[in-house]
DNA sequence: CTGAAAGCGCTTACAG
DNA sequence: CTGAAAGCGCTTACAG
């Protein structure tokens, strides 16, 4: 039973008033590194524990003016890269003692007026983890001087820190996997075209065909979406010079992908076509996928954006920094191999990377 | 720019400078109903406006004793019914002025110290959407006096409000249409086994089963996830009497049986094997799976949950509540269907529910 | 090491 | 309708 009188939870004072001390000597028990003797120390933690006390971060965080609460804004939650990620982010702030509050975006009303409320926590940082809502959400942190870090994308403006996978590289790297592997006519299946990682993915995607002799892929657009990659590998599969080879611009679509070529084309994957996504999420390790993708290293990118995020939070007039962390080609079995290249995948196996090491 | 002094962010006080006021005038105008005049209000909105002014949620916590804060706790993120679940949960909490705090519990670290830091942040209330931490929480949310509703499960004690869809109902009707369709070995994969969706899914499976004059189903658990799934189905497949259907506790381990019968044991889904799953998530729509499964309907119980929340915020003495919601078994191509329930479907033709209404 | 006191940014009776 | 003042539960100089 709760000690604290008509039914309120227990304060510092009325810790202090059981042990027989000041109010501010309770405050020091409960903060690291305040000196207080033990004997006081052991009588205050007794007469908390009695009380069922618990220091109230929001008191605290009105006059340290550190509310240790870190916005994290996301969006497209049934791709499941995003649900990765703020599992991995999550867990890491919560380690460090910070707190998740969670932003989502509906897209059925205006963000804006939500945004507001959450700024209204006086949250230490904010993370961005979505395309779309960002330019609103951006440039408010900036009047509020609010710490931003874009994840997964990277921001117009010379002055937003970002942390990214190297998607340029990625492109190209498929598409030199895909054009060693034979292919002659590789199409791509993009995603929001104004988004960043769309924008890199096909540059280095372009490039890589380019330098391999191939020309300019088909390009349609999915929207990064499972409906708009359906539509998108239709058109595709119905033009006069059908591709051998899909790089959707991520797994979320090269599903759809896979999905459309089997069975409303009839099409044997990777035979008759080789698909590759971007991300490597779960479901790209489903066998009835086996997706060949390209790996967004969730922990190095997590690690990357919570320190980015503790550093401005220390010092926010930090340097703007856009981190680039390496990915790798994960060669699975939806896509044609260069000759050499091994048989596809059992699971259990490791997954050998392209090109070789 | 921002007009506060000394790069801080502007308070009530310094917009009542500006517009010549009280800083309780300024209050009024950011507080619905509280009287102030039409000039006033102008007059303080315009100095607000100029100066960037939010008001701080924390500071009226402290005060009001509301934060507007909900804790969600979470696992399993990669079942993609958690994440839906969140989408919806913080989109309908959003549009209701509450924010959502979460909280993932890593299975790496103990989540206790960590459940205390989000009770000190004052949160209103709790929702716990995930088994296995959920005792621990429970108990300090009740020593705190903090309401919680379970969602997606029930308590042992009988003094916890949930909300969940009528599992053992979906077992039933799944058992029922398993044994409609002809099939006469039908075998369960089970979740968690401490968790209360699995006991009253199984629960019904097992009486429908027994109605329809079939015998105890073989039953191995998979832990709710997909590789315990796939191990579950090659102990399965691997029997003498190997079963003609299997129903999954969940659609997360459907998919891995769905993969595992195809590509490791070459069976035909549903020629050779019938597999039902239960949630009826994205992924079960995906051509490649197709999968019949039992919904959960997400509207209905987000809207349930917070409804629940709001009033016991309101009024803490409420009267426990169970709510239990209808769902829907979806019929599509992974199971075969009793005689007179159509073809498989196509995308974009309605499923037919069972028994047809 | 310990306590009295100021103050964080608000809301809300209470007077006027 | 408006303002002065008390107070929410803490942290943190400042004295002792």
């Amino acid at each position: 039973m709760s000690g604290a009188r008509d039914g309120r939870r227990a304060t510092a004072t009325d810790v202090a008033q059981r042990a027989g001390t000041s109010q501010s000597a309770v405050s020091r028990v409960f903060t690291p590194g305040a000196s207080v003797s033990p004997a006081l120390r052991e009588r205050v933690l007794e007469a908390a524990r009695s009380l069922d006390y618990r220091p109230n971060a929001i008191a605290r965080t009105l006059i340290t003016r550190r509310s240790r609460l870190v916005a994290v804004a996301m969006a497209h939650l049934t791709n499941q890269f995003y649900p990765s990620v703020l599992e991995a982010l999550s867990n890491r702030l919560q380690a460090q003692g910070y707190q998740v509050l969670l932003f989502t975006a509906d897209p059925h009303r205006p963000s804006d007026p939500l945004i507001e409320q959450v700024m209204r926590y006086q949250v230490d940082a904010v993370v961005l983890a979505s395309t779309g809502l960002s330019s609103s959400l951006a440039r408010e942190c900036r009047r509020l001087r609010v710490p931003v870090v874009l994840f997964n994308r990277v921001a117009d403006d010379p002055d937003t820190s970002s942390v990214t996978v190297d998607n340029e590289d990625g492109g190209h790297r498929i598409a030199a996997f895909l054009a060693a592997g034979g292919h002659r006519r590789p199409a791509f299946i993009a995603g929001i075209e104004s988004s960043s990682t769309n924008r890199d993915r096909a540059r280095g995607f372009a490039a890589g065909l380019r330098s391999a002799g191939l020309g300019t892929p088909a390009c349609v657009p999915g929207h990064y979406s499972y409906e708009g990659a359906a539509e998108a590998t239709r058109a595709l599969l119905h033009r006069q010079d059908r591709p051998d080879a899909i790089f959707c611009a991520n797994d979320h679509m090269a599903i759809a992908c896979i999905d459309v070529a089997r069975h409303e084309f009839g099409l044997s994957v990777p035979a008759d076509l080789s698909v590759v996504g971007f991300d490597d999420v779960g479901p790209a390790r489903w066998r009835g996928y086996d997706l060949t993708s390209f790996s967004q290293p969730l922990e190095p990118m997590v690690e990357a954006t919570v320190r980015m995020l503790l550093a401005l939070v220390e010092e926010p007039a930090q340097p703007v920094r856009r981190v680039v962390v390496k990915g790798e080609l994960v060669l699975r079995g939806s896509a044609r191999r260069p000759p050499g290249q091994g048989a596809i995948l059992r699971p259990g196996s490791a997954p050998p990377a392209f090109p070789p090491s």
